[in-house]
DNA sequence: CAGGAAGCTGAACACGTGTTTAACCTATTG
DNA sequence: CAATAGGTTAAACACGTGTTCAGCTTCCTG
């Protein structure tokens, strides 16, 4: 949420893509392409369709729909854990939605990760928790370094800062209307634009001027209200 | 996100229920019930089964799922539209899920708008519109009054914090497993129980201890840095 | 070269779905 | 009372779906 502001960030390349890939991986990036672009609940013969192989061939390979499903999430979630250990380190939470939109190959892979997180499932809850925990981790160490306010619960604070960001942007998504050739680099770029001044601005500033709701709150969880250092 | 803090609102009786209802209206109950409980892919024979009538009647009276998804929409939007014009004045924004919580003939509308919000459409849309403007005209009287900090982009903040708000109670409620028993009035309690104090402390003390970043970007889109009044 | 295993296909199958239809019941009305 | 309209039902229909299956091709191997 914060360090979106480095738009000079160095794009990873994608592996070369094999042109002729084995029927078995062009069934799995027909099917990551569909998902992201009809939903889930697009057919196993439309999958087939445009992996260019007959609809019996798709189920020789993955069993059955679900099976497939499940490859593609553990595909998607493998691209996602290389694109991010092999970018620098220094990058914030929920970047690495970024960092897909700005790899024209993966454009799908994020359509399929909005598509996961707005549909649920064991990938949504895994990509959650991830992300929780680099903003654990990332709060924790600028917390170090002075730049980030100390929490009375650290936890608490990573946990809904995570389902803000992912949550804002997988609503905002959701509403918008979504089609077969809905651009999602571009309606990532939108979400996270809008978003930014506010968010910046709420941040750094604060929302409110007067410490008695907190202080309310904290008296009500019987926890003596404290001056913040 | 605010006054979720007065714990002693004053909850509406719905309207008694007649126990024999018209067909149709029973139908219509029955059917946000199960798409409440069982998400919006819910057999028309089960809704039939739950209303204790045959699958024909309620395409007869509906001329479609689609047409009785809408009545359904139609009769949830106007629900919530009384409960919250008949409740008191003071209520901040998102409270109307919150309402809804606390009378506990509306439990079914609850785990129906937030499917809404999950799944998108119009429902959706009209819902997040709504709130917008009741938070942003919560803030502006806020400012007025002096509570409230001021804003470079009053609108853009008031859409940043209805997507946080309703986005990460959708998210939360999404990562959730959401079967057929979920008690969506709990899940929200705890949901919003678990934001309260990190949005607190964020929403009064900030969360950044340094200007760099909101100044940079303030740079960034060429308007000039200046001092917080 | 022979043979078998794997890749692959197209058609068929089984099933659940929304929807339609013809008939039945009920009650209001002329 | 008869008739007509609307509520109501059970069965059937049409269709899209995931999946299966028997057979075809291809290519590697002994």
């Amino acid at each position: 949420m914060f360090n979106l502001l480095n738009m000079s960030s160095t794009p990873k390349r994608p592996p070369d893509r094999d042109e002729d890939l084995t029927a078995r991986a062009r069934i799995r990036d027909a099917a990551v392409e569909c998902f992201a672009r009809h939903g889930f609940d697009v057919t196993v013969r439309a999958i087939a369709e445009r992996a260019g192989v007959s609809p019996g061939l798709v189920l020789h390979h993955f069993g059955s729909k679900a099976g497939l499903r499940e490859t593609c999430d553990e595909y998607v979630r493998q691209t996602i854990r290389e694109t991010k250990t092999e970018a620098v380190t220094a990058h914030g939470e929920q970047t690495f939605l970024q960092q897909l939109a700005e790899i024209d190959e993966y454009s799908d892979l994020l359509g399929y990760v909005l598509r996961s997180l707005q549909a649920g499932g064991p990938m949504a809850v895994a990509l959650f928790e991830h992300m929780v925990e680099d903003i654990e981790e990332y709060l924790a160490k600028g917390e170090e370094a002075g730049t980030i306010r100390p929490s009375r619960d650290p936890k608490a604070r990573a946990r809904w800062l995570a389902a803000n960001g992912l949550g804002s942007i997988t609503m905002l998504f959701t509403l918008q209307g979504l089609g077969p050739d809905t651009d999602f680099r571009e309606l990532l770029r939108r979400a996270t634009h809008d978003i930014m001044l506010p968010a910046l601005e709420v941040y750094t500033e604060g929302l409110l001027t007067e410490r008695t709701m907190l202080d309310a709150y904290l008296l009500y969880i019987s926890d003596p209200p404290e001056e913040p250092r």
